[in-house]
DNA sequence: CATCAGCTGTTCGATACCGAACAAATCCTT
DNA sequence: AAGGATTTGTTCGGTATCGAACAGCTGATG
């Protein structure tokens, strides 16, 4: 990727993240991320098309960082996020949460939120199906796979919720713990 | 200024006082310069005819900024330099190599920095021009004006050059004050 | 309701930067 | 001194970003 792409998409990112930590994602405004990220107006749609499409990218950023190190191809695409990945993906997404890296988990805490959510989901099922021999049992044979997919999905969202509302006492090892036996 | 010239420009001063604290000016190498300021080897040679007018041009903006600053003209030009300024145009300086920002007194403490040292002294000699009312008595008028203003410059230099070598033990007001003394 | 301020998303020509390649100069090593 | 390896400084066509402007939308205010 073009060196300049790399710092605006970068630039943007941070910015926004940033901005996060202040103000609800809607109250936030383009005008406000490009002047953080100190880019052009034209240059922004020249990465995103909309407000709502940098969410989602920034959440697939992160998926996509831990997708890619679970199948071990570091260094294929440089990721916004780094860190040294444990086991459990379930984990390794609970600690970029508990880092709260690119203030991810303000949005997931933030109310309005149904987008982010929905785009938080719809990885998550994703990673469900990658991993579904985690699950299996005599009891994930009875039900449709997609139905299965997508309880697991929402419960890993509910175990966050949980994790937030209760000021995330747990440590992350302690709540994928919770969280596998909940759909064990 | 166009915005991605600043953004060049002091992402290469930044790269270079970081190597500065690090090796000799003579050890560091264009590619280093040019790898951790993340631009392309064109980009730089657009902006510095070598290394060494970078050199020249970081000691100029240090002296521009002092300039600026004791003219009022704040905001005209934005300098990489950045301080609330005291009211001494030498204080001033030496507030800032105490900092050593952008490592500015790396420079002036490394062997083989005749280069550093003549173009600060020129500098320097503008500055004094500029000041002259400081120093006027009845001596500096038996003197030919520029030798009295190499004189004083040259002293500043071996003030400054002293206060290195002794550890930097004296507060800049201290120094300042032996400064004004010694060509007073 | 009217209007006015601010935000969105698009367009355009100009330009700084990119990556890659190259010859010439310089440094090392033997 | 010879010769290989770095480093320097330049060139080029292609591309991303720039700044500035614009019409359309939205929401607040009087």
């Amino acid at each position: 990727m073009d060196r300049r792409q790399k710092k605006t998409r970068e630039a943007i990112f941070e910015a926004f993240g940033d901005l996060l930590s202040k103000k609800d994602f809607n109250k936030i405004t383009v005008a406000e991320i490009i002047e953080r990220a100190d880019v052009g107006r034209a240059t922004f749609y020249a990465h995103f098309e909309t407000k709502d499409s940098l969410l989602q990218e920034l959440c697939g950023e992160l998926f996509c960082h831990v997708f890619d190190t679970l199948h071990k191809e570091r260094g294929q695409h440089k990721h916004i996020f780094e860190c040294d990945a444990p086991d459990s993906v379930f984990l390794h997404l609970l600690l970029h949460l508990q880092r709260n890296d690119n203030h991810i988990l303000d949005l997931l805490a933030s109310q309005n939120n149904e987008l982010f959510l929905r785009c938080f989901k719809e990885h998550l099922k994703e990673l469900v199906r990658d991993q579904m021999y985690l699950f299996e049992s005599e009891k994930t044979e009875e039900l449709p796979r997609d139905f299965f997919v997508n309880h697991v999905s929402a419960a890993f969202v509910e175990a966050v919720r949980f994790w937030i509302d209760n000021g995330m006492k747990e440590t992350p090892e302690a709540l994928t713990e919770y969280f596998m036996r909940s759909v064990g």
